[in-house]
DNA sequence: CTGCATCCCTAAGGATACTG
DNA sequence: CAGTATCCTTAGGGATGCAG
């Protein structure tokens, strides 16, 4: 049972208002969805990310690391190298967007079946 | 194992692209939220919902319909009442919808665990 | 009550150039 | 390579009025 936003509570009382300031945004399931396959640097999500520009990537990785779901690591080279890795919540995450995944491949020709 | 969406792919070849078609927007998640209580009529929702417009309702509401992911069931009654209830397929995504609700209101003190 | 039609507005992203 | 800084565009929603 899952109860709608009281009137009076603020800043996300609802869990799934909070979850959705987290993931809600444009291509933030998709970063997830390229980082279910391992670690990946900077550059290779831009790559595999078709589209996203290198502004907004870095903002969402920005968002995901504050709320604990990515780590960022920084290799101390030249040129830079920098890596980003699921956190254990952000495991827990990844498993529901595979979950999310699987409910989207699903055949529906039988609609609403 | 997810696959990023080859290039020449169009037309959401890749799952999560096609799930983030139907549920992306911003108060999709959130309609799906009260309808995890049940059926509910149009007005409920609104209420529920509070700050939507019916604009926006009624649009998301038929995008959800076309899915087949609800049910739209309309008595010819005046004035008259019209009830949203989950498809099989709806419920099945309601099931992931409590799973990122549960996601969503773990404890975060223990920042990344 | 339900839900279109209109008009309007803002904030999320795109494109690009630049730096450590 | 991995971002940051700027500027600019657009489409998703908000507000409102009206209709069946």
């Amino acid at each position: 049972m899952i109860k709608s936003c009281e009137p009076n509570n603020e800043n996300y009382s609802c869990p799934i208002e909070k979850t959705l300031s987290i993931i809600g945004s444009k291509w933030t399931l998709l970063i997830l969805r390229d980082l279910s396959n391992g670690t990946k640097r900077f550059g290779q999500l831009q790559k595999s990310l078709k589209g996203i520009s290198p502004k907004t990537l870095s903002s969402r990785l920005q968002e995901l690391e504050k709320e604990g779901i990515i780590i960022k690591k920084v290799y101390p080279e030249v040129p830079p190298r920098v890596e980003y890795t699921f956190t254990p919540k952000g495991e827990r995450l990844r498993k529901i967007v595979l979950a999310l995944a699987d409910w989207g491949s699903e055949d529906h020709t039988a609609l609403g079946v």
